[in-house]
DNA sequence: TATATTTCTTAATCTAGATTAAGTTTTTCT
DNA sequence: AGAAAAACTTAATCTAGATTAAGAAATATA
């Protein structure tokens, strides 16, 4: 059913009961997003965190010269929200986008706190899974310092060769912090 | 006394009673760092977690070119560890050393293990400075993103002018993304 | 199945920041 | 206080990747 795959997530991460499950099940919504539709919107205020059950996502920026951003993607079994805006309730300046149709259950801060409240195991959940976040993002910042463009994309393809068929390389040029058209050039130079 | 700091940063954030405070502080070892030491080193097993009472660190990986990379300062009221070795077991790529003498207490994995096992409110405390981690990761990497070296330096120096005194420029430009000699031309410009 | 829109490629030119190297200033240690 | 080491500056040259522009493929829509 709807809510297998968030409960074989918290599963792997934390040993909660059933109770415990079950207070948190209940405070999440389902929604079917098409693809190239928004979750939000830079001005918004984002105050619910996303789960993916299935389809896959984008965040990005508008920087001043126009160009979008790519700050994050998401797919199945990925939280997605901008935490400064949903912790600090802040306007965000991030877009979220679907880049395919797709399946998320979405959670209100104010209802996830209740659960925080009283659950351990709710708790050691988000914690695990920030702890993961944390390692994935210095990782990202190493490479950011360390990889030139090339070897910053043939990491990526390295590690993710589905994921780059998945989505459009302009998209991807951009979250390894390069146009478009050096993107083509690398790729050129890899296929010949 | 010596646990005033940590006491005081998790009663920000979280309401533990006395007895989960006790349990955590039971598991604490305050240590004393000489300036350039080193708490962990590159090829090591990072196994404890560092809380900072007082002084500067810097974590730093060697690229193949043999240069030093900063990934990440710490100062009071910081936890500093490499996360990926302390969750995973793995060896460290990383080295984090005193800028200053310090003043550090530190939390092996194993005993924080079992105190996470048992309190609600010292997960939440984890969960909620990941959170804030999270958001200050993000934010660097838009940083990065978007601004160039001489916007970063200024952006950083607006937010952070004391502690711009208070360590080497050679570190704080490779924590923003280039080198010495660029930081050097930065200030030159700013200053004249 | 044709047309419009989006995405990708190629190539010429340009620039932020790297590299190298030498000299200067500051800090540390005896 | 003096020597050695560490940190910072300046300037010339070089390069990875940006920018611009125009055309070609691929996808979506009618």
């Amino acid at each position: 059913m709807k809510f297998e795959a968030i409960i074989n997530h918290i599963n792997k991460f934390a040993n909660p009961s059933e109770e415990e499950i079950q207070s948190f099940i209940d405070i999440l919504e389902l929604e079917n997003i098409s693809s190239r539709e928004y979750l939000i919107k830079e001005g918004q205020y984002c105050n619910y965190n996303h789960f993916i059950v299935k389809g896959c996502f984008r965040s990005f920026f508008t920087n001043k010269k126009g160009v979008e951003k790519t700050v994050n993607f998401g797919i199945e079994d990925w939280w997605l929200t901008d935490f400064d805006s949903f912790m600090n309730k802040t306007q965000t300046q991030l877009n979220i986008q679907a880049t395919e149709d797709a399946v998320i259950l979405k959670v209100s801060k104010s209802n996830l706190d209740i659960v925080l409240q009283s659950s351990l195991e709710i708790n050691k959940y988000f914690r695990v899974i920030l702890e993961r976040v944390r390692i994935a993002d210095q990782r990202r910042i190493q490479f950011m310092f360390n990889l030139s463009g090339e070897e910053l994309y043939n990491t990526f393809y390295e590690y993710n060769p589905e994921f780059v068929q998945r989505i459009p390389q302009y998209m991807l040029a951009s979250y390894l912090g390069f146009t478009p058209e050096f993107l083509s050039k690398i790729r050129t130079k890899k296929h010949s």
